[in-house]
DNA sequence: GTTTATGCAAAGGCTTTGCATTTCA
DNA sequence: TGAAATGCAAAGCCTTTGCATAAAC
């Protein structure tokens, strides 16, 4: 469960971040960040859109997208694409750096930390002369589960 | 320019491979291959499609995504998502293991290698007991050229 | 009162699918 | 000859766009 002081703060950064930029404080906008971090975990578009309108909230799916662009812009939210088609999200805000695992028999997205990225990340500025905004590491494989299930076909196959 | 040994090399992978898992050897399937092993770094469908066109190739979108599959499934391609819609393919055969560094201004998209990578996904497979198969490191942010770029925009605005 | 944002539906872009025809084995 | 692959066009899916209406400032 999401602290309410996060809730808080977020709007409050989210209601800055829009008049600094001139844009309008609309009850939608304020309504789809609370949604966001009212989510756990990774999310879609169509989760979200689902979400609201099972609570009844008033919304369209193009407010949905140009809300999402505004949320990433402010880095209130992450956009990932693990491969798939549609973009996946996940709130930023109290939210430590990390990266994921995606097992790629039960698509399975799970979070590890490791530092050594961030050395990588400090070699390719200095190397490259780039300025390092973001990056994303996704490290593909099977998870424990995967690699059971596949041994116990494995052991099916060799008694039948 | 590749060299020749490299197309043959890969035409024979394709061939067994083909054999092996029973499916049919098309001329179409090596063709596109070869097309593949013709081009120079990241390319899409569509520019496979428009460039084996030009060459008076019959060919389809549909057998190049079918024959994509094949191919990344033997490990003489692979594909990436760099945050846009459109797949990025690359022959895989003879090229070092390497990541991306995309400017996120121009798109550009370069290389680097780092021996670290290789750290981190042994700790992933060791602590999460992950049995790893790939992993993409993209590393975003702004180019040299674009670093230059946006200062000159500064310059002028501060003149005016 | 302007101008921006919303909602809806239509259009776009990439990819997949269905099916008749061709081709490999 | 029979099964699999091809080409074409249509359909799917996610996302963006156009436009009339509504709402912020």
């Amino acid at each position: 469960m999401m602290a309410p002081e996060v809730q808080q703060n977020v709007q409050h950064i989210f209601s800055e971040y829009l008049s600094r930029q001139g844009h309008r404080k609309t009850p939608e906008r304020f309504a789809i960040l609370s949604e966001i971090y009212a989510q756990d975990g990774h999310f879609d578009i169509e989760r979200l859109y689902v979400s609201m309108k099972r609570k009844k909230y008033r919304v369209s799916r193009a407010t949905l997208y140009n809300t999402m662009d505004l949320l990433l812009d402010c880095k209130l939210v992450r956009k990932h694409q693990f491969g798939t088609a549609q973009a996946q999200f996940e709130r930023a805000q109290n939210f430590r750096q990390h990266d994921h695992v995606i097992c790629t028999a039960c698509n399975k997205v799970m979070e590890f930390c490791d530092p050594r990225i961030q050395g990588i990340r400090n070699t390719v500025a200095e190397v490259m002369g780039f300025e390092v905004s973001h990056h994303a590491l996704h490290i593909y494989g099977l998870c424990p589960d995967c690699i059971k299930e596949r041994e116990r076909n494995h052991d099916q196959h060799s008694n039948r």
